[in-house]
DNA sequence: TAGGCCATCTGGTCCT
DNA sequence: AGGACCAGATGGCCTA
Protein backbone atom coordinates (compact mmCIF):
# COMPACT_ATOMS: atom_id res chain seq x y z
CA UNK A 1 0.00 0.00 0.00
CA UNK A 2 1.34 3.27 -0.59
CA UNK A 3 1.44 5.48 1.98
CA UNK A 4 -0.19 8.33 -0.13
CA UNK A 5 -2.96 6.53 -1.14
CA UNK A 6 -3.62 5.11 2.32
CA UNK A 7 -3.38 8.58 3.52
CA UNK A 8 -6.11 9.51 0.78
CA UNK A 9 -8.07 6.65 1.98
CA UNK A 10 -8.16 7.53 5.19
CA UNK A 11 -8.84 11.05 4.90
CA UNK A 12 -11.72 10.05 2.36
CA UNK A 13 -13.32 7.30 4.91
CA UNK A 14 -12.38 9.93 7.56
CA UNK A 15 -15.00 12.47 7.50
CA UNK A 16 -16.65 12.81 3.73
CA UNK A 17 -16.72 8.93 2.72
CA UNK A 18 -18.82 7.84 6.35
CA UNK A 19 -20.75 10.97 6.29
CA UNK A 20 -21.82 10.01 2.60
CA UNK A 21 -22.73 6.48 3.20
CA UNK A 22 -25.04 7.18 5.91
CA UNK A 23 -26.68 9.34 3.68
CA UNK A 24 -26.55 7.06 0.72
CA UNK A 25 -25.67 3.71 2.00
CA UNK A 26 -22.37 2.09 -0.21
CA UNK A 27 -24.35 3.04 -3.25
CA UNK A 28 -22.61 5.87 -3.27
CA UNK A 29 -19.35 4.69 -3.34
CA UNK A 30 -20.03 2.03 -6.32
CA UNK A 31 -17.12 2.14 -8.35
CA UNK A 32 -18.30 -1.38 -9.55
CA UNK A 33 -20.81 -0.46 -11.86
CA UNK A 34 -21.78 2.09 -14.29
CA UNK A 35 -18.26 3.43 -15.09
CA UNK A 36 -18.73 2.14 -18.64
CA UNK A 37 -22.48 4.05 -18.63
CA UNK A 38 -23.63 4.24 -22.48
CA UNK A 39 -22.58 2.51 -25.04
CA UNK A 40 -18.78 1.14 -25.23
CA UNK A 41 -17.43 3.90 -27.18
CA UNK A 42 -19.01 6.73 -24.97
CA UNK A 43 -17.31 5.17 -21.62
CA UNK A 44 -14.89 2.82 -22.72
CA UNK A 45 -13.71 0.69 -19.35
CA UNK A 46 -9.87 1.71 -19.76
CA UNK A 47 -7.47 3.63 -17.31
CA UNK A 48 -8.44 7.40 -16.41
CA UNK A 49 -6.17 8.86 -19.30
CA UNK A 50 -7.90 7.10 -21.86
CA UNK A 51 -11.26 7.82 -20.50
CA UNK A 52 -10.26 11.64 -20.51
CA UNK A 53 -9.07 11.51 -24.22
CA UNK A 54 -12.37 9.23 -25.21
CA UNK A 55 -14.34 11.50 -23.06
CA UNK A 56 -13.21 14.57 -24.72
CA UNK A 57 -13.72 13.05 -28.05
CA UNK A 58 -17.25 12.03 -26.88
CA UNK A 59 -17.74 15.89 -25.84
CA UNK A 60 -16.58 17.31 -29.23
CA UNK A 61 -18.89 14.72 -30.92
CA UNK A 62 -22.05 15.95 -29.00
CA UNK A 63 -20.78 19.62 -29.18
CA UNK A 64 -20.56 19.02 -32.68
CA UNK A 65 -24.45 18.23 -32.72
CA UNK A 66 -24.98 20.97 -30.69
CA UNK A 67 -24.92 23.73 -33.42
CA UNK A 68 -27.81 21.81 -35.06
CA UNK A 69 -29.52 20.73 -31.89
CA UNK A 70 -30.62 24.41 -31.26
CA UNK A 71 -32.65 23.76 -34.20
CA UNK A 72 -33.74 19.83 -33.47
CA UNK A 73 -32.55 19.35 -29.73
CA UNK A 74 -33.97 15.74 -30.11
CA UNK A 75 -31.59 14.87 -33.04
CA UNK A 76 -28.68 14.23 -31.13
CA UNK A 77 -26.97 10.79 -30.17
CA UNK A 78 -28.46 9.86 -26.71
CA UNK A 79 -31.60 10.58 -27.91
CA UNK A 80 -31.21 8.58 -30.80
CA UNK A 81 -30.21 5.91 -28.69
CA UNK A 82 -32.87 6.59 -26.02
CA UNK A 83 -35.25 5.70 -29.06
CA UNK A 84 -38.36 7.28 -29.03
CA UNK A 85 -38.87 7.93 -25.13
CA UNK A 86 -37.88 10.94 -25.49
CA UNK A 87 -38.35 11.76 -28.68
CA UNK A 88 -41.73 13.43 -28.54
CA UNK A 89 -41.52 15.93 -31.38
CA UNK A 90 -41.23 12.75 -33.80
CA UNK A 91 -43.56 9.63 -32.17
CA UNK A 92 -46.39 12.51 -31.14
CA UNK A 93 -45.06 12.76 -27.58
CA UNK A 94 -46.86 15.47 -25.43
CA UNK A 95 -44.30 18.17 -27.58
CA UNK A 96 -45.67 18.11 -30.72
CA UNK A 97 -48.90 18.70 -29.34
CA UNK A 98 -47.36 22.30 -28.37
CA UNK A 99 -47.19 25.08 -30.51
CA UNK A 100 -44.51 25.26 -32.94
CA UNK A 101 -43.04 28.86 -31.28
CA UNK A 102 -43.37 26.61 -27.39
CA UNK A 103 -41.66 23.56 -28.99
CA UNK A 104 -39.04 25.57 -30.66
CA UNK A 105 -38.16 27.32 -27.17
CA UNK A 106 -38.30 23.94 -25.34
CA UNK A 107 -35.33 22.63 -27.96
CA UNK A 108 -33.36 25.49 -27.37
CA UNK A 109 -33.68 25.31 -23.80
CA UNK A 110 -32.66 21.54 -24.06
CA UNK A 111 -29.74 22.28 -26.42
CA UNK A 112 -28.73 25.07 -23.62
CA UNK A 113 -28.68 22.64 -20.62
CA UNK A 114 -27.11 19.76 -22.56
CA UNK A 115 -24.10 22.33 -23.36
CA UNK A 116 -24.04 23.55 -19.62
CA UNK A 117 -24.03 19.79 -18.90
CA UNK A 118 -21.32 18.93 -20.81
CA UNK A 119 -19.45 21.87 -19.97
CA UNK A 120 -20.23 20.37 -16.45
CA UNK A 121 -18.49 17.32 -17.19
CA UNK A 122 -15.54 18.48 -19.26
CA UNK A 123 -14.70 20.60 -15.47
CA UNK A 124 -15.21 17.52 -14.39
CA UNK A 125 -12.74 15.78 -16.36
CA UNK A 126 -10.26 18.41 -16.05
CA UNK A 127 -10.97 17.82 -12.23
CA UNK A 128 -9.98 13.85 -12.91
CA UNK A 129 -6.78 14.72 -14.53
CA UNK A 130 -5.21 16.17 -12.07
CA UNK A 131 -6.21 14.16 -8.88
CA UNK A 132 -3.44 11.67 -8.67
CA UNK A 133 -4.79 8.53 -8.03
CA UNK A 134 -7.08 8.82 -10.39
CA UNK A 135 -4.59 7.85 -12.87
CA UNK A 136 -4.04 3.91 -11.70
CA UNK A 137 -4.20 1.63 -14.78
CA UNK A 138 -6.27 0.05 -13.03
CA UNK A 139 -8.56 2.56 -11.49
CA UNK A 140 -11.39 2.91 -13.73
CA UNK A 141 -13.00 6.53 -13.91
CA UNK A 142 -14.02 8.42 -10.92
CA UNK A 143 -17.58 8.67 -10.45
CA UNK A 144 -18.79 12.59 -10.46
CA UNK A 145 -19.11 12.13 -6.78
CA UNK A 146 -15.55 9.95 -5.75
CA UNK A 147 -14.35 12.58 -8.08
CA UNK A 148 -15.55 15.38 -6.16
CA UNK A 149 -14.88 13.60 -2.57
CA UNK A 150 -11.41 12.50 -3.59
CA UNK A 151 -10.73 16.12 -5.31
CA UNK A 152 -12.04 17.61 -1.46
CA UNK A 153 -9.50 15.68 0.45
CA UNK A 154 -6.21 15.85 -1.56
CA UNK A 155 -6.95 19.15 -0.93
CA UNK A 156 -7.21 19.13 2.42
CA UNK A 157 -4.16 16.72 2.33
CA UNK A 158 -2.13 19.33 0.25
CA UNK A 159 -3.17 22.06 3.02
CA UNK A 160 -1.87 19.64 5.79
CA UNK A 161 1.18 18.60 3.94
CA UNK A 162 1.79 22.61 3.55
CA UNK A 163 0.89 23.45 6.79
CA UNK A 164 3.58 20.50 8.22
CA UNK A 165 6.13 22.02 5.86
CA UNK A 166 5.44 25.31 7.32
CA UNK A 167 6.38 23.87 10.63
CA UNK A 168 9.30 21.87 9.56
CA UNK A 169 10.50 24.90 7.61
CA UNK A 170 10.24 26.73 10.91
CA UNK A 171 11.88 23.98 12.43
CA UNK A 172 14.60 23.94 10.63
CA UNK A 173 15.03 28.31 10.77
CA UNK A 174 15.98 27.88 14.54
CA UNK A 175 18.89 26.40 14.12
CA UNK A 176 18.04 22.57 15.13
CA UNK A 177 19.62 19.76 13.32
CA UNK A 178 17.31 16.80 12.16
CA UNK A 179 18.44 13.93 13.66
CA UNK A 180 15.80 11.25 11.92
CA UNK A 181 14.43 11.80 8.40
CA UNK A 182 11.46 12.16 9.78
CA UNK A 183 11.32 15.12 12.76
CA UNK A 184 8.74 14.64 15.73
CA UNK A 185 7.16 17.59 14.30
CA UNK A 186 5.73 15.21 11.44
CA UNK A 187 5.24 11.88 12.94
CA UNK A 188 1.69 11.95 12.94
CA UNK A 189 1.71 12.17 9.29
CA UNK A 190 5.30 10.24 8.44
CA UNK A 191 6.36 10.95 4.81
CA UNK A 192 3.28 10.58 3.61
CA UNK A 193 2.57 14.34 4.93
CA UNK A 194 5.15 16.00 2.63
CA UNK A 195 4.67 13.75 -0.53
CA UNK A 196 1.20 12.21 -0.18
CA UNK A 197 1.10 10.82 -3.64
CA UNK A 198 4.67 9.80 -4.09
CA UNK A 199 4.63 6.99 -5.94
CA UNK A 200 0.91 6.52 -6.14
CA UNK A 201 0.90 5.16 -9.81
CA UNK A 202 3.21 2.53 -9.03
CA UNK A 203 1.15 1.25 -6.11
CA UNK A 204 -1.03 -1.56 -7.63
CA UNK A 205 -4.62 -1.41 -7.25
CA UNK A 206 -5.00 -4.16 -4.93
CA UNK A 207 -2.85 -2.34 -2.40
CA UNK A 208 -5.42 0.32 -3.23
CA UNK A 209 -8.08 -2.18 -2.21
CA UNK A 210 -6.58 -3.93 1.00
CA UNK A 211 -7.22 -1.05 3.38
CA UNK A 212 -9.46 2.28 4.00
CA UNK A 213 -9.44 3.79 7.22
CA UNK A 214 -11.30 1.47 9.05
CA UNK A 215 -8.71 -1.78 7.59
CA UNK A 216 -11.34 -3.42 5.86
CA UNK A 217 -11.58 -3.10 2.22
CA UNK A 218 -13.03 -0.40 0.94
CA UNK A 219 -15.98 -0.03 -1.14
CA UNK A 220 -14.33 2.68 -3.00
CA UNK A 221 -12.28 0.54 -4.76
CA UNK A 222 -14.35 -2.60 -5.31
CA UNK A 223 -14.22 -1.77 -8.72
CA UNK A 224 -10.60 -3.08 -8.84
CA UNK A 225 -9.30 -5.75 -11.47
CA UNK A 226 -6.40 -7.00 -10.15
CA UNK A 227 -8.20 -8.46 -6.63
CA UNK A 228 -5.89 -8.22 -4.18
C1' DT B 1 -31.86 -9.39 -12.67
C1' DA B 2 -30.87 -5.63 -9.46
C1' DG B 3 -28.24 -1.85 -8.51
C1' DG B 4 -25.32 1.91 -9.93
C1' DC B 5 -24.13 5.56 -12.96
C1' DC B 6 -25.10 8.40 -16.54
C1' DA B 7 -27.31 11.59 -20.27
C1' DT B 8 -31.18 13.88 -21.40
C1' DC B 9 -35.63 16.16 -20.96
C1' DT B 10 -38.46 19.09 -18.36
C1' DG B 11 -40.55 22.61 -15.46
C1' DG B 12 -39.56 25.74 -11.88
C1' DT B 13 -36.84 29.45 -9.86
C1' DC B 14 -33.48 33.01 -9.73
C1' DC B 15 -30.54 36.35 -11.87
C1' DT B 16 -29.06 39.88 -15.29
C1' DA C 1 -37.26 38.34 -21.70
C1' DG C 2 -33.65 35.29 -21.90
C1' DG C 3 -30.22 32.58 -19.80
C1' DA C 4 -28.31 29.93 -15.88
C1' DC C 5 -29.10 26.80 -12.41
C1' DC C 6 -31.44 23.12 -10.15
C1' DA C 7 -33.86 18.87 -9.12
C1' DG C 8 -37.04 15.20 -10.49
C1' DA C 9 -38.19 11.79 -13.91
C1' DT C 10 -36.97 8.56 -17.34
C1' DG C 11 -34.56 5.15 -19.77
C1' DG C 12 -30.07 3.04 -21.44
C1' DC C 13 -25.87 0.60 -20.45
C1' DC C 14 -22.82 -2.01 -17.56
C1' DT C 15 -21.32 -5.02 -13.76
C1' DA C 16 -21.85 -8.27 -10.00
Amino acid sequence: MNAGDENLLKSISNDTLLDLTQRYGQSAFGFGAGHGTGSPGRYPLTPAADFLSSQTAKSNESGGEQTSDDDDGFDTLESRKRGSAFDDDKHGGPLAKKPKEQRSLRLSINARERRRMHDLNDALDGLRSVIPYAHSPSVRKLSKIATLLLAKNYILMQAQALEEMRRLVSYLNQGQTITSPIPAALAPFGQAAVYPFSGSTLATCAEKCTTNYSGTPSSLFKHCNDKP
